[in-house]
RNA sequence: GCCCCCAUCGUCUAGCGGCCUAGGACACCGCCCUUUCAAGGCGGCGGCGCGGAUUCAAAUUCCGCUGGGGGCACCA
């Protein structure tokens, strides 16, 4: 039997971090074992989905590199891959449904609904639909019907026992008097959740759904419904959640939620998905780093865990560090320059701007955890600087003006203006005034990149060249002056 | 109130009866390297929620408790 996952996000937002994961492990399963992936949007809320986040939810999970095989966008033999596309086929369900007395019209006021159920809640009372419209005769109905009653299907839920066996916690069991009648199709005629998904992951022959933990208490009516279609239900496996510090479902209120915004801080898609490949599941007692093929080839659900994951922004951060560490030269700058030129730093067909660019990132490609983190360490060589406010007091007293005098009228003869060379004069000039290295080379430093904190400062020096070298000296000379006064 | 899930260092986890004086990683703290910041190296701190039971032997099995979470919609 071939393997067809879904993804089946509802298009009411952003894509959000435990989204990707479900995506992830769906993902990972169907391409594992040479199956489907496929997207489908649960639009049935019309008025929550939008078009913006259909395609918002799209582009996240492109760049996360989980490409699917059939989708809204592309579609596939399955037809439509939005729900509200298919919305007949909810409908000849219920029909089919209804004809066989497995399911009945519910004429009941949903206003009056609510309010029972308030009550039955203050009363400490399970909550459940009394029933009321099932004992309604063919008579009754046929005329509530012609007065042009609105009504909506309930699922008629039969006396027993129904067991979801969930790939990831084995058998579990639950009464169905615990399950009330749900409503499967609404007053407007459009279909709820339940039906939705079951017949539409009938229709696509989906044969493993994974998915949240949250849905758990869904599948049995969902396997109900399986039954009474007369289908075969396909496997359930239920993820753990992903939670925050506070053990509360991650929201908002815990940080960034949206795969976008850790785009946008310069976090690496594959960094992004190790991270999330491993929250919740892992390959053995020692493996952090793993690449894409490897997950692909080694992930299992035996290997996924029930317990609940909280969110480490800490560990993703590291993690993001040994990507881009291991990032090849030329697609570091790619990523590099994306934020460059957003920053306004650099305009990304400025081949010389580039070439310099080149230069610079083996200098700072471990002092970044970031993407972002380049622009601090780069702005220096692309525009004038001057000192930030905190760096000021380097510049202070009269070693580090003799330190910078010297070392101007050195550097001049300094030839060619390498590396080697400038660490050679800078050291002397150091020694002949009888500084420490670290002492003495703080004042170069904030004079030439504007900061205590920079890449190496003679390969910066030598990047940058002599004569911008010399002329940040003598600005820093002049502001200097300025501090002591 | 009812139903369901979960429980190993602060965090992610390994552990599927003896290999465990519980292993790895992140974070944290030292030390080393060092022109700043990083990176790197070395070391440290730190955990089986509680109570029963089974067994020669339990982190590992069973039961109870406690704690956390999810659900109980004409939302998904």
């Amino acid at each position: 039997m071939r393997f067809r996952l879904r993804f089946a996000p509802s298009p009411t937002g952003f894509l959000h971090v435990g989204g990707a994961r479900t995506a992830l492990y769906n993902y990972l399963l169907a391409r594992s074992r040479g199956g489907d992936f496929i997207l489908r949007m649960e639009d049935t809320d019309k008025s929550r989905s939008t078009e913006e986040a259909i395609a918002a939810i799209m582009e996240d999970l492109i760049w996360l590199g989980l490409d699917w095989d059939e989708g809204p966008d592309k579609g596939g033999p399955c037809g439509s891959y939005r729900q509200t596309e298919r919305l007949h086929l909810y409908r000849e369900a219920v029909d089919s449904l209804l004809a066989q007395g497995k399911a009945y019209r519910c004429f009941c006021e949903p206003g009056q609904l609510a309010q029972s159920r308030e009550k039955a809640r203050e009363g400490q009372v399970t909550p459940r639909y009394d029933r009321r419209c099932l004992g309604l005769s063919d008579e009754e109905v046929s005329r509530l019907l012609k007065e042009g009653r609105p009504w909506a299907a309930r699922f008629r839920v039969p006396e027993g026992k129904t067991v979801v066996n969930d790939l990831i916690r084995g058998d579990i069991e639950f009464d169905n008097s615990t399950i009330e009648d749900f409503v499967m199709q609404r007053r407007d005629g459009t279909a709820t959740y339940n039906l939705a998904v079951v017949v539409d992951d009938i229709y696509m022959r989906i044969t493993h759904v994974l998915r949240g933990d949250d849905h758990l208490s869904n599948t049995p009516k969902q396997l109900l419904l399986y039954r009474a279609l007369g289908s075969e239900p396909p496997q359930f496996a239920h993820l753990p959640m992903i939670v925050g510090a506070d053990g509360k479902p991650l929201s908002k209120r815990h940080g960034d939620v949206a795969v976008g915004r850790y785009r946008e801080q310069g976090f690496l898609p594959d960094a992004m998905i190790n991270f999330l490949a491993l929250l919740g599941w892992s390959l053995d007692d020692s493996t952090t780093i793993i690449s894409r093929e490897d997950l692909i080839k080694h992930f299992s659900l035996e290997r996924v865990s029930s317990k609940p994951a909280t969110w480490d922004t800490d560990k993703l951060i590291w993690m993001n560090q040994q990507y881009i560490m291991a990032l090849p030269e030329e697609r570091l700058e790619e990523e590099v320059v994306f934020f460059l030129e957003r920053a306004g730093l650099i305009r990304g067909d400025d081949s010389q701007a580039r070439e310099t660019l080149r230069r610079i990132l083996p200098l700072i490609r471990e002092r970044m955890k970031l993407l972002t983190d380049a622009l601090p360490l780069t702005a220096f060589f692309f525009q004038e600087v001057s000192p930030e406010i905190g760096s000021l007091d380097i510049l202070r007293g009269e070693q580090a003006r003799r330190m910078l005098e010297l070392s101007r009228l050195k550097l001049t003869s300094a030839d060619p203006f390498v590396a080697p060379i400038i660490e050679e004069v800078l050291r002397e000039t150091a020694s002949s005034l009888n500084m420490k290295p670290k002492q003495a080379f703080q004042p170069v430093r904030v004079a030439v990149t504007g900061s205590r904190v920079s890449p190496p400062l003679f390969e910066s020096m030598e990047i940058l060249g002599k004569s911008r070298c010399l002329a940040r000296l003598d600005r820093a000379l002049e502001l200097a002056e300025e501090v002591n006064l």
